[in-house]
DNA sequence: AAATTCAGCGTACACTTGTTAGCTGAAATG
DNA sequence: CATTTCAGCTAACAAGTGTACGCTGAATTT
């Protein structure tokens, strides 16, 4: 029950996604791997391709869905940390540029398709993006008790700024990094200190931070 | 003195200028785009691009030239509209999302490329948006007493959410796009006034919107 | 033990691509 | 008017692409 022949399938299907993954690198886009290439990295032809995927769409995608997996897990657990006391903002965008700086190809990728040419690779990372949202938002209205459209703003305010600070942060040095992100937790405090301030006054908390 | 030859050669680079913009859909990217399917829609011979452009990544970055060219005078217009009264964030933000309104193509070839392969097109973007940023921090330096460092990361912040919000909207109707607008305008004003929020007591003004 | 499945292979085809080399004829220069 | 310049052309090339077809042999099923 094993299953000699599908494990080994498994195994060059991963061959194949990692071959992509170690393709994509600043000089490289996504869009401009060719299946050949691919094929030729995870070591087998060209046309043993078609037994995994049914064209490159279908791996890329493949490779947002892991992605995207990966950083919500790491959310998930970032917010563990935070029920044990902490700074929501502070301990969320680290966890966030922590997870950049580790899976630089995978959000180059990301980076690249939002705004790229496949209508499915858009909404795959949309999709992606909206689960963060999301989450953000349920979090502000349950623990912050912020009324739901004023949270919805909120949290789109600061997903677009730490999104659009990781896609910075790729072509930096640690230190300038760091600086980055330090820039980055003021800025989302910038947001949520703004939209308290919205708050009708009986509702306000005294601090966001 | 007219110049009848340079004169028909500028007209072909304008061709060629024109045929990029038009292939630039939401189904093709410029990096995607080939010398020959250019040249063909500009109505000359593959070899004959090679009179005006090196070569592809040459007439892209006088795509992003044009495009930032264009953008930055409409908000230098806009300000001074607002000179005569009106707030400077309704104004600008409108401005910024009419301009991507009616220059998609330019602007999704900037998304694409801001994230691309190719480090020229990286830089000539990163400039295109810091000049978008440098004159927003002078303006709120100047006429908001905020300081320096502030004035940066909150400029920076706001560029981030209307960029983002910008790209967002490419692929909305008139409907959806006022309201993406509003949520826009809201979030900035949330970023003002967190900003303002945080500077020493004696600075703060009454009210930024 | 026989029959079936199927991951991977080699061959082949029709395209598209960027770029070189050299020609042509009208515009510009003297 | 003679000469030079040069935008645009045709022809040709080597290189790469996605994909159809049919074969093989080991793993699986019957």
């Amino acid at each position: 029950m094993a299953g000699i022949r599908a494990q080994q399938k498994e195994k060059t299907r991963r061959a194949l996604i990692q071959a992509a993954l170690n393709q994509l690198c600043p000089e490289s886009s996504f869009s401009s791997l060719s299946l050949r290439e691919v094929s030729r990295e995870a070591g087998i032809a060209p046309t043993s391709f078609y037994r995994h995927f049914q064209n490159m769409d279908e791996l890329g995608l493949t490779l947002v869905d892991e992605g995207g997996l990966a950083l919500r897990q790491l959310l998930r657990q970032s917010r563990q940390r935070i029920a044990k006391g902490g700074s929501i903002i502070e301990i969320s965008v680290h966890t966030f540029m922590d997870y950049v700086t580790h899976n630089k190809n995978i959000f180059r990728l990301m980076l690249q398709e939002q705004a790229g040419t496949t209508k499915d690779f858009r909404l795959a990372i949309a999709r992606e993006i909206d689960h963060f949202k999301q989450e953000l938002t349920d979090y502000l209205k349950a623990e912050r008790n912020i009324p739901a459209e004023l949270a919805r703003a909120q949290s789109d305010a600061i997903v677009r700024v730490v999104f659009s600070a990781g896609a910075d942060s790729l072509d930096l040095q640690a230190e300038d990094r760091a600086r980055l992100t330090a820039q980055t937790i003021l800025q989302v405090r910038m947001v949520a200190r703004g939209a308290n301030s919205m708050l009708p006054p009986n509702l306000s908390e005294p601090n966001v931070s």
